[in-house]
DNA sequence: TCCCTTATTAAAATTCTTTTCATGATCGGT
DNA sequence: ACCGATCATGAAAAGAATTTTAATAAGGGA
């Protein structure tokens, strides 16, 4: 577990001095990661025994260990409060979107509910056929990203973005079907009512959104991803790289689970292709 | 810049004392980041001074600046010297690829080439229309990608995965047009064909690809993109997410560039979402 | 009010880090 | 092969930083 989770979890519990290190650990963190102990300690206004006290409460063996924890955990976690870019140059913009991806990613981790991702893969592994149903740039790229990594293990499977056609596939599937839908926002109503409808027939519904939102509250198997975008209206990326990487987890899964079918299938694909290229077998699996 | 680029950079010209303290960083960084500087000088057979030195050497202050230097860059760029995922367990798997995410997007940070991006995204807000082409499952979904992004910003856009589309639009295209192409192998030929055919009529060509890849070589602006996947071949999503911020990162420049005709185009497609939902103005930009 | 618990620190002890200086090795040029 | 210069290295000393100890102060009930 990280530091900064941790320093949110006690923080209430903290005697004032030890308030006033964790204040300036949030305010003033590059002084913080580079400073003595001593030096802290005075811009704390506290002494040092008191630091040395407040980072065993944070669970480090000592401030050392303490300070090699918190820079660890800083180049990704700490940015998420230092919001916005600096200036519309390209590094900075570069700087900012991918320092962006990249906590999208670290606190995607934190809050993965394995347990969901596991029995969704587990049942993905076993679907007669599988619907992928997204809508909206966002959605829409998730649900053929899903076709697209599943149909590579042998796996029957078609994703839409049509409301029309989701509803008429919803109708159509059976039992032993799983229709796995994504919602950034939760609250795509069509998609509610393809699963309300799948569920009339006992088909495996299985919703990446976020937690508590109407498409949640609708699906069997929720397997939640809750990160809101920043505040850039130009910027909705983030999210989706988070998106991208539990498909990839699910996929993986799913893979291991049937692995000998998936690798034949693979291996038909991978030859198709590059017989298609000029013979170069270090390529990608598909362009 | 970070420690480990530089250790790579001097590692040649390393003394063989250094070399072995080298050595421990690369093999057990584990223990390197927690020891202190006498545990770490005895494990690598030399006196502290040498590691003082050696630290010096490394552009740091001090020993205990290059733990914390050390501990930050780690924390994404040190896992990729460990390759593969422990098993096959949803935690495991769920790390592995989180780990080789962040790390892709961290290489990708320091390899991007700047220039090339922010010229393409000086085309690309001039242009009177743009094509996005890519066909495969990755490339195409990066073409989808440039279009939804784009068009947001009231740019004319068409994406396509269609190869004979693609000739004929390219074909078809003018010279105050631009054409964007994502190959991650850079061995699309039908690809190659459409660049050479835009440019025969002097359209802007910008390619997303491998640089020196038979794509890179046709195209007038190269945003080369080096990343070599993941041995395991399950799994190509990593090479996609830099790709996916290297469109947003293009995207953004964009929207910078032409900020109020975006704001404005934006604002209408916002509007015109929230009334089709149940007017939560918190959601995203689309689903 | 008094006693107990908890928070805090000054000072001492300890441990870690750096500097200084001396030694040994290496290399290029005679 | 020899010499001198440069570089690498470590022992010991000096200097910091950190932690421990033990004592004080500050709240919070009985």
């Amino acid at each position: 577990m990280d530091i900064f989770s941790t320093l949110q979890d006690e923080k209430a519990r903290l005697s004032p001095s030890e308030n006033r290190i964790a204040d300036i650990l949030l305010n003033d963190f590059e002084f913080a990661v580079n400073a003595s102990i001593i030096e802290l300690a005075e811009k704390a206004d506290v002494s040092p025994p008191t630091v040395t006290r407040f980072c065993r409460r944070l669970g480090c063996e000592s401030f050392s260990d303490f300070k090699v924890q918190l820079a660890r955990t800083a180049y990704v976690g700490m940015r998420y409060l230092k919001p916005e870019p600096k200036s519309t140059n390209p590094g900075d913009v570069a700087q900012d979107i991918i320092t962006k991806a990249q906590n999208a990613l670290f606190l995607l981790h934190r809050s993965l509910d394995l347990a969901a991702i596991e029995l969704a893969a587990e049942r993905l592994s076993r679907a007669d056929m599988i619907y992928a149903f997204g809508s909206g740039g966002n959605s829409s790229m998730i649900a053929n990203e899903l076709q697209n990594r599943l149909f590579r293990f042998g796996l029957h499977v078609t994703a839409s973005s049509d409301h029309g056609m989701q509803l008429m596939m919803a109708a159509a599937a059976k039992s032993t079907d799983v229709l796995i839908g994504s919602s950034f926002s939760g609250r795509n109503g069509e998609l509610v009512r393809a699963f309300t409808l799948a569920r009339e027939s006992r088909v495996t519904t299985i919703a990446l959104t976020q937690s508590n939102s109407p498409v949640a509250q609708v699906a069997e198997i929720v397997v939640p991803i809750d990160l809101q975008e920043g505040s850039n209206i130009f910027r909705p990326t983030s999210t989706r790289i988070a998106y991208l990487a539990v498909v990839d987890i699910l996929a993986s899964l799913v893979a291991y689970a049937i692995q000998p079918k998936a690798a034949v299938a693979l291996r038909r694909i991978k030859q198709q292709l590059v017989a298609h290229r000029d013979g170069d077998d270090r390529q990608l699996l598909g362009d």
